[in-house]
This record gives C-alpha cells, structure tokens and sequence, in this order.
DNA sequence: AGTACCTTGTGAAGGATTTCACAAGCACCC
DNA sequence: GGGTGCTTGTGAAATCCTTCACAAGGTACT
C-alpha cells in the first residue's frame, strides 16, 4: 500500500541558508525544465547551485523524499513540490512603499509577477509622484497605506524609502498587520517579535566584496 | 613600550556572516556618530544590528581590541577601524554592466559614491541608450567594455543585465580581469576559483519570506 | 532472472559559528 | 588609594550546519 502525501515528514525548523538554497534549487530547475530536461541528479543541481550534491539531498530530506534512486529527480515534480515548500502555491500580494529610483525599478520588474507575487500597491509622500502610473498600478499618497493595507490585505511590504524614513515606514506597515519586510534602504531596522525583516543592502554586499578583495590571501 | 599597529592579529579566515555584520556595524556607527555620540558599549551596537553583544565582541575579536573595558568604544575610532578592516581606507572603481531599469537605479544611486565606490563605466548593448547619461557617467556601448577595463582598472563589477546574459557578461568581465562581481540577475552563476560573486535575488528574498510567512510555527 | 551500475536518502562524524560565563581592566567616587 | 560598578576580551561549551560514507532501491542490459 502506498501513502498519498508528498511531503511526508513533520517540518521542525529549517535554517535559513536552506531555504535560500532550496530557493536557487527552484530558479535554476525552471530554467532546465524550460530546456527540455525530464530529470535531474542532485550532482547537476550542486554544480548550478554553487553547493555539493550531499548537500541538495539533505536540504530535500527534511521535507520528504523527491527522487527516484538511481535516476535523479523529475524536474516538473521538482518544481511542484519546491513551489509548495516554499508557500508559492498561493500568490502573495505585496505594497511597495516609495515609488523613487528604486522602487519605481522594482514595481516595473516583470519577475516579480511570474515568480508570484502581486504589487497591489505602490506609496509615496510626494505629490508629483502620487497619481503616476507603473507597470499598470497608480502611485497612491501615502496616507492611503493603513487603509489600502486593511482592505488589499497584503502580506509582505517592501520598503524602498530613504534611511531616515524606513524605520517609521516599518513601524507603520507592522502597525496595519504586516508581518514581512523586505527593506532596500541602507539602515538597520528593528522590528518586534513574529515581524520577518529581509535587508537588501547595496553597500553591504560592496563591502563584502572589498574585504574579498583586499584579503584575497585565502587559499 | 606601546607598539604601533591597531589591527594586531594575524587574521585567519573569516567567515562571512561576520563580514555582513561588520559592515552593518559600521552602518549603524555612521548615523550614531552624526548624532553626536563619543562612545558606544558591545550592547547598544548589538541591538542596532540585531544581534547579541558577545557577537559583537567576538566579531571585533578577530582584528584586535578596538574597546576600553568599562567604557565601550570611541565611535569615531572603530568607525576608522572598520573602514580600513573592510577595506575602505581606498576607493573602489567600479563598472555597472547593464543601463535597464536596475542598472539606471543603482548608476544614480548617491550612496554608491559616499561608501568609497565610483562608478567608472556603465555600458548597454542598447544603441538608444549609449550615449545618454546617469548621474555624471555616460552610457558606452558593450564592445567598449574589455578596453575600458584595460585603462580604467576598476575592481568590481555589478551586472544588471537580463538573466539569459548574465552568464555571459560575467565571463567578459572575468576575462578582462575583474575578480568581485555582484549580480543582480536572478540566475545563479558559475565562476572560475579565485572569483568573488554575490548575488542579489529579488525573487530569493520574497521566496524566504513567503516561506517565513507559510511556516510562522516557530515559537 | 540475475548482474552491474547508478543515484538517492540518511545516520553519524566533523567543522564552524554562536553563546556562555568570567577574569581583567578602567573610570569614578569617597 | 582602595572600593564599586561597568564593560571588554576570550577560552570553553553548546549549538548549528555541512560533509562523509554507505545501505537501500531503482534501471538497464544480458
């Protein structure tokens, strides 16, 4: 008798280098599922994922069993049971607050929509921005936020104002019931408890790159 | 006798994540350090940086003893300490390769400049967008690009070109003599030993959140 | 039907990073 | 000038993550 769940095991907590992982595993299987390919080994997927094919598998392991010994693992299903682990069988909404350079880039950006997410909305404090259209969404004031957060119900609000501004922004989306924040201004923020925050922060990744550089004595 | 250097251990390896905390610590050190403060304790650049204060010491204790014990640290010493840990005591030529959306965003970012980066080139396969200029920087075509490497020595190299010639642009930039890239395309890519590649990933940062948010059982 | 070959799934081992806990050092005050 | 209070710097312990190594399971070929 067989059982019929795909995802067997009880999922306790996952380190977050997993899931980002898990997450390239995905980006690269749809562009091998786009070539054709019917299947894959966990030793392809190291190599285009930068990692090694023990570790692919045990990042599978701890949500079930996806492949077939001595064959690999079919791509399509891959990728189904990805998209479930990772909660993208359901499409999040997302505001975007700020509608500068940045922000303006990001509610431009076509990936954004075929990876699952929706920009419901898009907030900004100058009057010459509000009412100018991207992508399809109107630049709405700013004070609109709590409201449009209480009737859109988004779930995840990504932060593009300037440092000074974003610790207020957090406050006031966390405030609405925003409980994931992917922040793209260069300052540290503080959320409370049960409020995820992702940074995104050009001069720290910059950073990291010099010091590479400047130590490349690492052999 | 007192010896001369500030930075006394033969520093080892240093594992990433302390290197992005090291950066965040500088960050938060910056704005502190405007706002008038002399000294800082362990704690308070913990809880700017959302992490423990014995993090924090332990991330200093690797480059030396930058504190005075019962004091705390001067700001505007570990903020000079740092930058020369990092590797900021020099400025960084950098190449933007892509002039799209991203690629515009970033040529005007301010911040770019303030941190010891300047952006030295900016090219795009465009015709219709060689020639314009972003922030002080004209637009050159790619063909330029090997030999603009050549004179202009630039260190780093941020690609913000569509995810299909990533791959492409990155091998270019390598064989021309780059050895850090940051990549804003949302494909991972494969780099010869010896080269530094970090990705910034849109789709990677919502996907952690989105699994955050499906899984928030952890208590 | 059996053999050879390949790849997964996974305990166990090994390494790395974080947290703990406390001695040592410094300033301030009486 | 000794006591008090606070904070650093750091070995040691604990935790977390990765790598190893191999049994188990599947296919293909003879």
């Amino acid at each position: 008798m067989k059982d019929f769940t795909s995802t067997p095991p009880p999922v306790k907590h996952i380190a977050e280098p997993t899931v980002r992982r898990l997450s390239g595993y995905l980006r690269f299987l749809e562009a091998f599922d786009v070539e054709g390919h019917e299947t894959i080994s966990s030793g392809e997927l190291a190599r285009a994922g930068g990692t090694t094919s023990a570790q692919v598998r045990k990042d599978l392991s701890f949500f079930g069993s996806f492949g077939k010994r001595g064959l690999g693992y079919a791509v399509k299903d891959l990728i189904a049971s990805l998209r479930e682990i990772l909660g993208l069988d359901t499409r999040w909404p997302v505001v975007i607050v700020g509608a500068g350079k940045i922000g303006a880039a990001l509610a431009q950006y076509r990936g954004f929509g075929t990876h699952g997410f929706d920009v419901v909305g898009i907030y900004d404090t100058d009057p010459s921005r509000v009412g100018t259209r991207l992508n399809g969404v109107t630049v709405r004031a700013d004070r609109d936020l709590e409201g449009d957060i209480a009737t859109l119900t988004p779930r995840i609000a990504v932060l593009c104002v300037p440092g000074e501004a974003a610790q207020a922004a957090l406050d006031r989306v966390v405030g609405a019931g925003i409980r994931a924040v992917l922040n793209f201004a260069p300052t540290s923020l503080v959320a409370p408890e049960g409020v995820t925050v992702r940074a995104v922060n050009m001069a720290t990744e910059l950073e990291v790159l010099a010091y590479a550089l400047t130590n490349e004595s690492r052999d």
